[in-house]
DNA sequence: CGTAATAATTGACTGTTAGTCATTTAGCAA
DNA sequence: TTGCTAAATGACTAACAGTCAATTATTACG
């Protein structure tokens, strides 16, 4: 009896075509600006049905910022397979983020609806718990990297791996943050590229954790880069 | 006739009476938890009256965050009196940060509402402005210090201090935040203390930009930290 | 004083919207 | 055809930011 199954598929899709139509207005209006009744409008349902898919109005938009979220991760672990060395591996890594950033900006700005606790009223621990679950896989990502890096001699002994990820993860994405946020403003009144600084940043810190004979035999940074930090 | 000037600072003295108010609430709730009517009956006024001082709850939120960061201004701008060398003044400020940080928690949990424009609904330009003027401000302070370091031999020729400044602020910044919010989960999933990420990095980024010779000579930060990042 | 003019304050009201739930509709089995 | 279950509906409620006509307090002036 297959009716059970083809129940379930439908049930799925349904799922489905509501995070198509909220995708669609979160990326236009933001969580605040996009009401409920618009999206149950656009997927051609009543506001009602939706709760029935759906906890709430956040982790509706938890559920889309997980796809963006899955397809960061992907893009990361592509990288990663990409590349020939660790070190590589991260600087293609800070690449990957960057390129997510600008092709999928508004993704992007989902993600700080998960950072900040404060802004959330009706979060369901559910909801909480996969977006962890997300997280986490992808840190074991970039840690892995590190191990690698430690053990082939490319990073430095004495470095935590999971302090060097927390690091130079948390650098990227508040330096993109500015990007997003404040990138004119920079470039007007002191006529700085805050993409350039991310790209510093990232090679800076990566230096940093390097091993000076694996960094001396490291072109892939030096190559995009003229100088760490110069002035420009 | 005092009279004009009596009513002024009457005004004065009711715009912080409100703002005293709304603080206490949106330092408990939060601004989403917090409402107008709260607000008004903790003042002994009525709501009405709010709007003649602020022009909305956002804006109001915003003059208080405007009072966390004036505080922590000073506290930048006196640590940066009691260093004797330009980045000894760059150590002191991360310290200072982190002390804010412990001691005002809930100042800098408001910070991020000026960060995220996607959060902003009824931010009037003028408080806008205002913040953007106050932010500049600390922003010179930092430069300013980064500036004298390169004159003295202390930083790196090669960096451009407004770059520099970026770098170190918004990773300083963005551990913070994972601190605040992720504590207690890196600490048992994974056993990492993120308060020595958060200086093990700010030491990391500061032998970065300081010349080999400086760093040499700088005892105050290996005084801190045994290893810049160590194996724990 | 008393009164008119002005300024400050009020709180009832409006519009919006997240979330609910009794009712209806659709799909299936017997 | 009938009864049963699951899915879907949309009118309704509660909460709340912001408004504004009416009220009260303050000052200026004859």
């Amino acid at each position: 009896m297959g009716i059970q199954e083809r129940k379930e598929r439908e049930k799925e899709q349904r799922r489905e075509e509501i995070l198509n139509a909220a995708q669609r207005l979160f990326f236009e209006k933001g969580l605040q600006n996009s009401t409920m009744d618009e999206i149950a409008e656009l997927a051609e349902l009543s506001k009602g049905t939706l709760y029935l898919y759906y906890g709430s109005k956040e982790d509706l938009y938890l559920a889309v910022m997980l796809r963006g979220f899955d397809l960061l991760h992907e893009m990361i672990a592509e990288a990663e397979k990409q590349a020939t060395q660790p070190a590589e591996a991260m600087w293609m890594m800070g690449k990957v983020y960057y390129e997510f950033f600008e092709k999928h900006r508004n993704f992007f700005r989902m993600f700080h609806f998960l950072q900040y606790p404060g802004l959330h009223k009706q979060v369901s621990p559910e909801m909480m718990e996969s977006c962890n679950g997300q997280t986490q896989k992808t840190w074991k990502l970039v840690i892995d990297v590190f191990n690698r890096g430690i053990q082939e001699g490319v990073f430095r002994r004495d470095v935590n791996p999971v302090e060097a990820a927390v690091i130079l993860w948390s650098s990227a994405n508040s330096i993109l943050l500015r990007i997003d946020n404040e990138c004119d403003r920079w470039k007007q009144t002191l006529n700085i590229d805050l993409t350039q600084v991310y790209f510093r940043s990232n090679a800076l810190l990566l230096q940093a954790v390097m091993t000076p004979e694996a960094y001396a035999r490291a072109s892939f940074v030096s190559e995009e880069l003229p100088t760490t930090i110069s002035q420009s």
